[in-house]
Order: C-alpha cells, then structure tokens, then sequence
DNA sequence: TTCTTAGCCAATCACCGGCCTCCCT
DNA sequence: AGGGAGGCCGGTGATTGGCTAAGAA
C-alpha cells in the first residue's frame, strides 16, 4: 500500500511558542446545513436556495449573537452580575429594537423554564442516598 | 409575512412544557454559547490593550478586574436557539419576496441585500450585508 | 428621528441606522475588527482571506471521495451498495480483514 | 439561447449533549 | 445549596462531491 497520504498536511499549528488561545475558524458559525434546513422550511417547497445565500444567512446569525450577547453582557458588567440569563437577552433583544421578536421568545423562556422545573427530579422529605464517586481518566489512589 | 410570524407564535404556544422534546430540531447549543463565549474573548483583549496603552503612558494603572468573566446561563443559549430561528425565518421570508418579484426560483444573495435594507431592525448586519445601492425611503414597518 | 450616523471615511453620503442599535452597531465592529487582527496573528498570515478551503475537514473529504457513487454522481443507497460490492469485493468493508485463519462460513443471511 | 449552479444521495467521524466533579457565590 | 465551567465519553447527524436538470443571464 503505497498510496499512504496524499500529502503531507500542513494544517498543523505548531504553537511557536506563544500560548495559543483557541477560537476556530468553525466555531464562529452555525452548521450550515441546520441553517440551510431552516431556510427550506420556511421557503415554499419548489424554493431553491443558493450557496451564498446560505453562506450569508450563516454570517448574519453569527453576527446577531454577538450583537444580543454583547449588549446583555455590558448590562451584566453594570449590575454586577456574573452570569447572562435569559432575561438578559430578553432586555437586550427589547433595548435593541427587536420588538417582534420579544414576546414570542418570553412565551417560549417560560415553558422551557417550566419544563426544566418539572423534569428535575423533586427533592423530596428524607432521601439521602450517598452517590458513587468516580474520577474521571485519573487512577484511583492506591 | 405576518402570517410566518402569528405560525411561529402559535407553535411556540402549541409547546407543552411536560411534553415537548426539547432536543429535536433545535440548533447545537454548545456552538451557540461558543459564539456567546468568542464575545467575552474580545472583551479580554480589548481591556487588555486598554490596559497595556495606558501602562506606556504611564498611566497609573488602576486596576479594573482582569478577569471580566461573564458566565452563560443554562436556559441561555437555549432561548438564543429560538431566537436564531425566528431570525432566520424572518430574513428568509422577507428575502424571498425579492426573489418572486423578480420572477426568480433561487433565492441569492441580492435577494437578502433587499430584505435587510427594507428594516431597520436588520440595521445591525449593515457590514455584513452591504447597503442595497443607494436608496434612502421604504421602512415598510 | 429615529437615525444616526455611522459612516466611515470611506462612505461620501453618511449612512443612517436604527438609533437603538447605533451604539452596538459601534462596540461591535471594534470587536470585530479585534477579532480579525487575533485571526491574522493566531494563523500567521490567511492570505487575506483568500485562501478559502473548499472544505472543512481532511478526513470527510476524503470519506466523501471514497464513496461509491451512481452514474448520476449520487452517493448510492444501500441497496445499490449491496450490487456494487458484489462486482468489488475488495472494497466492502465489512470483509475488511481475513488474514488470519479464517474459516469461510456463510455470513448472515 | 448559453453557461452557471443547487439538489440529490447517505457513511463516516468531529461534535454535540449528558454526565461527572470542582469551584465560586 | 445552587448552578456554571470544564472534562470525558458514546452516540449521531453534519459534512461532503460528481453529475445534470433547473434556471440565472
């Protein structure tokens, strides 16, 4: 078998050196195909969709997390918060304009909310069931 | 349009919470908070080279938090889900009445030009999307 | 009265924007530009931009490649695969390997 | 009309969600 | 005591290209 790799690939990035922080190129954005089927979804069934489209649809979304987050996430930092909870993208969303989108999202918060609630499983009188302990690949301490 | 939008409201209160699948069609949300995440990054950077410019001119360098992490919520990038989708359709939608006035069968890239520029809700995406040609009127809104 | 400016140098006739956003709007593009320049220096230099991959990943491209396809440039079904393998035994990766002593029973029916 | 291009197919594997523990508030 | 970061693991759907009809021009 000779074939082996085709070539060498020099996709490796050897850290020089400096410590590398990582964000990838992949992560900035959605999978395009979960975009895509979106798009066909809300399009008539004979729609075609071209490539750049989606493309851009891909960037515009990206965009607009960063564009909610950012400002939910000042507005954190200016109450002393720590942590950005849905009510914060709620406010963010409303200070931003995006007015449409607001109501239909506090219906869909409080359900999701809801839900969670319900399925966590109730902490009920007595209990007291010690649970396992398992480290992760470590070794267990002679 | 409104129609697209009164469809996505009633299936959102179709959802019962007991009920609903709350994992089907639904974008990854562990990449939705990475996005959420790349956020907090470029916080860090740009306090850091706040800090580092006025360490040069001799600034004395009061200290702000060096870490200004901010966490993300559970129900976080889960209501971000939703709220990408209602985007999504929105644009879509909007996009598509282009490519029919057009007479066209593919939606491109002209057609979600058009869609931004006709809402200045989508005023946001204006270096993502480039301004439709120049044209000042129709906020159809 | 809901409009303000956000032109660059570049932009002759100043652009308005939706006031609510014109802040963000702003902060968002320092932040992106700062992103762009970490790009630029965490991958040396990304031919600006030019550089695009046809692809993502090395190892899919090469799954894709693999893949019998019909004359119609389809990926086949299942039932097209069971045909294809019939004529390349050599490829059906489910009798990968028989080095070893191994006995020719008839597989499952 | 000519020429560009998006949909079609489904198997691999990178990645997602669901766990865990640890840590901070 | 609550809840999120971070890490590991196993299952799984996004990624993927050649051909040609669909349709942009």
């Amino acid at each position: 078998m000779s074939d082996l790799s085709p070539s060498m690939d020099d996709s490796k990035p050897p850290p020089p050196g400096d410590e590398y922080e990582e964000i990838r190129e992949q992560d900035r954005y959605l999978p395009i195909a979960n975009i895509a089927r979106i798009m066909k979804n809300t399009l008539p069934e004979n729609a075609k969709i071209a490539k750049d489209s989606k493309e851009t649809v891909q960037e515009c979304v990206s965009e607009f997390i960063s564009f909610i987050t950012s400002e939910a996430s000042d507005k954190c930092l200016q109450e002393k918060r720590k942590t950005i909870n849905g009510d914060d993208l709620l406010w963010a969303m409303s200070t931003l304009g995006f007015d449409k989108y607001v109501e239909p999202l506090k219906l869909y918060l409080n359900k999701y909310r809801e839900a969670v609630r319900g399925d966590k499983p109730e902490k009920i009188g007595g209990g007291g069931g010690g649970r396992a302990s398992h480290m992760d690949g470590g070794i267990p301490p002679s | 349009l409104e129609e697209m939008w009164t469809e996505s409201v009633q299936n959102i209160s179709r959802i019962n919470p007991a009920t609903e699948n709350w994992k089907i069609q639904t974008l990854p949300l562990a990449r939705i908070k990475k996005i959420m995440k790349s956020e907090e990054f470029i916080l860090q950077e740009l306090e850091k080279e706040k800090q580092q410019k006025a360490a040069e001119e001799g600034q004395p360098v009061e200290s702000e938090k060096s870490g200004v992490k901010f966490m993300i919520s559970g129900e976080a990038p889960v209501l971000m889900s939703k709220a990408c989708e209602l985007l999504i359709r929105d644009i879509s939608f909007r996009a598509w009445r282009h490519t029919e006035r057009n007479r066209r069968r593919t939606l491109q890239r002209q057609d979600l030009h058009a869609a931004v520029g006709e809402s200045e809700v989508y005023d946001f995406l204006i270096d993502i999307v480039p301004r439709v040609s120049t044209s000042k009127s129709a906020t159809s809104d | 009265a809901a409009a303000a400016d956000t032109s660059n140098a570049a932009a002759p006739r100043p652009t308005f924007v939706n006031a609510k956003q014109y802040r963000r709007i702003l902060k968002r593009r320092e932040a992106r530009a700062k992103l762009e320049e970490y790009y630029q220096r965490k991958q040396a230099q990304m031919k600006a931009r030019n550089d695009k991959k046809p692809y993502m990943h090395e190892s899919r491209h090469r799954h894709a490649m693999k893949r019998p396809r019909g004359p119609g440039g389809r990926f086949l079904t299942k039932a097209e695969l069971v045909d294809y393998y019939k004529d390349h035994p050599d490829e059906d990766p489910s009798r990968l390997q028989d080095t070893m002593g191994s006995s020719p029973t008839n597989e499952t029916a």
